[in-house]
DNA sequence: ATAGAAACAGTACGACCCGTACTATACGTC
DNA sequence: GACGTATAGTACGGGTCGTACTGTTTCTAT
């Protein structure tokens, strides 16, 4: 039962700010909670939402039971440690800068040609878009997700302001191209 | 001078477009270089511009060459496979998703009051746009530099957008708060 | 000329993170 | 009850990260 010494990363602030939310998770649930929620602003490999929570658990912040037959699942919940250590963070008004990794933007540095890559962009963005607003409406009625409307809205304006961008940049084609 | 086999990242990829550019160059001046171009899309930890070059020289992508006394500095060049590999990626109109990586929206989501954080981003979003104005301006005389203006205008357009969308989530202060 | 401070340049390292490939369980249905 | 499909979970090792640290050069004052 003792905890080690873990280092927490944002992304353990994720899953705590998570398991916050839906009380006690499975992995597989957790999962699907940051498919609707967080995933827009810390994506992470679906991998992460096995090991993290272990790790977590590992360290104190979390408890786990583990089902008996069948698949096994373990299910997690904050501890009192879990609680503290997330409002702490949460009420640090310190935070990290946004980073972007964008490959397009590499490949065109690399002497890639802009208008390959400028169509493909906007569906995906519009197909984001599209996505999270289905998911906004979704739970907007039920307010145990209240917090996940306020970044699915955030998600929806930021890819509505991508597309914009889109259009700025894209060269109006007035025939001198070429 | 046998190459290991390697896997080559996006921020392989970086590196080689970025030693395109530069002819050849140190670990030291690489750093320089991606902070006035790439660092907006793909940003890295200063030890990648030590650890990766060192890497690709491994696989056969970079060549060597190491000052003798002093610093024992290592000057990094594209071998002709580095060069193919290279234009054969940039090529390729596929490119993995943009990710965001946003803590601020994290610590919303876990419950802390977003008013504490628009303004301080705001101010990020505005100094980052004056530096990669400065490195614009520095830089556009110079046709060396022709792409870096490239990803330099994106940043600007990117901050910008930004700045719109922060007003844009910035509820109206008509008293009702509180 | 030389000590000390400041700026510049480079390295060590181990925990963490990631993508890929794979395995296992449950459910539907014929 | 065998098969296909969807759901759920694991293994693994290379890649990545931040921190702390060391070493070199230049600057400044004396």
């Amino acid at each position: 039962m003792k905890s080690k010494s873990i280092r927490l990363t944002s992304t353990s602030y994720a899953l705590l700010a998570l398991l916050d939310q839906l009380g006690e998770a499975t992995p597989y649930e957790i999962k699907q909670a940051m498919d609707k929620s967080i995933e827009n602003f810390w994506p992470v490999p679906h991998t992460t939402a096995y090991d993290e929570p272990a790790r977590l658990a590992s360290g104190g912040y979390l408890s786990v039971s583990q089902e008996e037959g069948g698949r096994r699942r373990k299910t997690y919940a904050l501890t009192a440690a879990g609680r503290e250590a997330l409002s702490a963070w949460a009420a640090d008004p310190e935070a990290a800068a946004p980073q972007l990794r964008d490959e397009t933007i590499l490949k065109i540095f690399a002497g890639a040609d802009p208008r390959a890559f400028l169509e493909p962009r906007r569906t995906w963005h519009r197909e984001k878009l599209a996505e999270l607003e289905g998911y906004l409406e979704e739970t907007s009625k039920d307010e145990a997700w209240r917090r996940s409307a306020m970044v699915l809205t955030a998600g929806v304006a930021y890819h509505r302001k991508m597309l914009e961008m889109l259009d700025e940049l894209t060269p109006a084609d007035d025939g001198k191209g070429g």
